[in-house]
DNA sequence: GTGCGTTTGTTGCTTAGACAACAAACGCTA
DNA sequence: TAGCGTTTGTTGTCTAAGCAACAAACGCAC
């Protein structure tokens, strides 16, 4: 949610960097909820007050904080301006295993924080399934509300499965998310026939 | 010499020590001259106008940089109440060689602001070495205006001798250091017969 | 429960930083 | 040396950050 200052001003992206920094250090000494706004405007040398004209609270902060990190690797690698592949599935897939195994878990949240959390994951992945499905669509009749039920459950199944996941896991992430995509996909184009002509996935083209 | 705004302000704090953290990099990357005001507070996220109001021009920054660097290195070993010792002044002339052998020397300065810097070295020089003297001067009764002269000769003599070093110089820092002081102490003793008797260096006492 | 220290948001006022626009000085080269 | 782009300081206006003080909520022991 985050609060409107013109972020625009280099003091505004300054002192929001300093406090997201000095919480992502906190976040690696302590638990969350051990926490306060004074530790971590403390840290950041910027004053207490001055943290509730960019953040909410703690949790807003959280939320900034992984959403941030989380389109900055999503961005890197994925354009929001493409069609559902396999191959975007998958990578997006991978990046998302890989954020919430090493970036986020390691944190070892406590279980109500964990589950707030996943919606900010599932919100960004949203983001990109339905932006491609949109794209897709330009050449298939689906209704776009359907689209919109699609994107939401491969969000929520990715979501899902990536969380399920520990650093321990047994299968390794890349492996994982091609079983993973494998049976989205394969969903997808069983209940929604007019859309495999442009999902690039040969083993199962459906001619 | 700075400017005069309010140095407990955490805004000040961070601001100088933004500017002075560039500064010190781009000096490892380009000579002096070729830094201009931009480049600093470019890389410092600060407004170029806001640079004017913490330093008068880039060698005050400079200035500042060097000074407040060799202060943090003298006042770690050294404290300003002590008497004028051998050891005291041998401490005090390795930090100096080393702190111009290492931390100054590398960045291979042009030779006019190498001839003006070393003026920033003495001046902290002469702080520590005449507040020296005025403790040792306690139990003494020599006149104070011969102590600036003395504390001027030392510091200049130290200076010369560590800025004569470069970082190939054959002697050590310690036994280079040592050579110094024994001269400089020597000359002290004879000069003023009076001092010695506080000036803790056995093989030379007069009895 | 009652008290007590801590943390949380909020507010009004002060100070420092951002920014644009300016004149002056500099450095270059044609 | 005349012209031109760059760098240098300076100024006035606007916005963000610092700060102290406050009421409210919380946590916790007694």
């Amino acid at each position: 949610m985050g609060k409107s200052v013109n972020g625009n001003d280099p003091r505004v992206k300054r002192t929001r960097k300093l406090i997201q920094e000095a919480f992502a250090e906190l976040l690696m000494e302590k638990r969350f909820q051990a926490i306060s706004i004074q530790d971590i405007t403390d840290r950041a040398t910027v004053n207490r007050a001055t943290f509730y004209t960019h953040f909410i609270d703690k949790y807003d902060l959280l939320d900034s904080l992984m959403r941030e990190e989380l389109q900055k690797r999503l961005a890197a690698q994925l354009s929001l301006t493409a069609t559902l592949t396999e191959e975007n599935l998958k990578t997006l897939t991978c990046i998302v295993f890989d954020y919430l195994t090493h970036s986020y878990c390691q944190l070892n949240p406590e279980k109500d924080i964990k589950e707030w959390f996943s919606s900010t994951v599932r919100d960004e992945l949203q983001m990109y399934v339905l932006s491609w499905l949109h794209y897709t669509n330009r050449t298939t009749d689906i209704q776009p509300l359907y689209l919109e039920t699609i994107a939401t459950m491969i969000s929520w199944a990715i979501c899902g499965a990536g969380l399920q996941r520990d650093i321990k896991y047994p299968i390794p992430i890349d492996e994982h998310a091609e079983q993973v995509v494998t049976v989205l996909l394969e969903g997808v184009i069983r209940t929604l026939p007019g859309i495999n002509s442009v999902v690039n996935k040969p083993d199962n083209v459906q001619s």
